[in-house]
DNA sequence: TAAAATTAAATTGTGAACAATATACCTTCC
DNA sequence: GGAAGGTATATTGTTCACAATTTAATTTTA
């Protein structure tokens, strides 16, 4: 019986010790360290967002709509990965903010269009500045930047890609 | 004039005129990059962690009180970085679950000390079966795993730094 | 030691995020 | 052209995530 003890683990023994011992620990999940660091940069956006009168995500939805105007609620969706049930309380609110206005299609009444207000339009110059700002505090040069959001988009498409196994 | 339009800009004319052109631009930002992977991951939890009666930050609470019980709600909120607007009704929900106790410490009433039932503790292996599961379906080897994980510890850490900035 | 300051949870209110469902509209195909 | 099937958005209900405030308990300090 000692002699169990003592001899050496085959790959597929050790691949299963380390799993039970160390598996669970939080700080050994990849999704906490990415659950983690989303709030953190959520975070960070918030205070800076809210003098303009923008959370996080309204703020997403503006960069897609600077980007493109003009976009169904489902155009957005697929841009954010968000679905309707998300998107429509949170238009509807920056319609009321006046950053935007909700009006149905002409050509299919299911669709409804999402165009930015001259006031949505003009927020992008102090989004800009905001930008700048949060660039150059960030604690990443511009290649390790670009290299781990290019580690993210993929992950992030191989996940999506799971979803449905 | 013209000649200006053909002169090579310098570092820094050249850091402006990309951040005029491209910052705004959603496929550009970091943080979106993390979102998206961020709740792409929730939704791969959310699916196989339905079954166990856990959501994806309810799996959190418990992974800590696995690798201690007996935590105080706001130790639990220092190792997730959450606060109690977040972690009581939460908590409150596990409870009504079965799957932890609230009690108020005995030394210092402020605090509540949260201990997993029997229920809860045995959660610990089908979870662990589930993360097997996951690891194995994770489109990342354990070294970029390993790799992205501490990339994104330590970005959230100095995230967490500016916040007070 | 009594008052002031600090701390820990809880509460309230807002805004995501999503599943499940409903509703209205469009397309197809017989 | 009309039923069947699919699509786009909206609605409802649940669960985070957090700011701001409240309550109760502890610690500090005057």
């Amino acid at each position: 019986m000692r002699r169990r003890l003592h001899r050496p683990a085959s790959p597929i023994t050790l691949r299963i010790a380390m799993s039970a011992d160390t598996a669970a620990r939080l700080d050994h999940q990849l999704c906490f360290a990415l659950y983690a660091a989303s709030n953190a940069m959520t975070r960070l956006y918030r205070d800076r967002l809210e003098p303009l009168g923008l959370t996080y995500p309204q703020y997403l939805v503006m960069l897609v709509l600077w980007e493109q105007d003009g976009l169904t609620v489902k155009a957005i969706g697929e841009r954010l990965y968000l679905d309707s049930g998300t998107l429509t309380p949170m238009l509807k609110r920056m319609e009321e903010a006046g950053l935007l206005e909700r009006r149905r299609s002409r050509d299919d009444e299911r669709q409804v269009e999402i165009r930015l207000t001259a006031r949505g339009r003009a927020l992008e110059r102090e989004v800009a500045a905001l930008q700048r700002d949060l660039f150059c505090l960030l604690p990443l040069g511009p290649e390790d930047m670009a290299r781990l959001r290019t580690e993210l988009r993929g992950l992030a498409a191989r996940l999506r890609g799971l979803d449905s196994l």
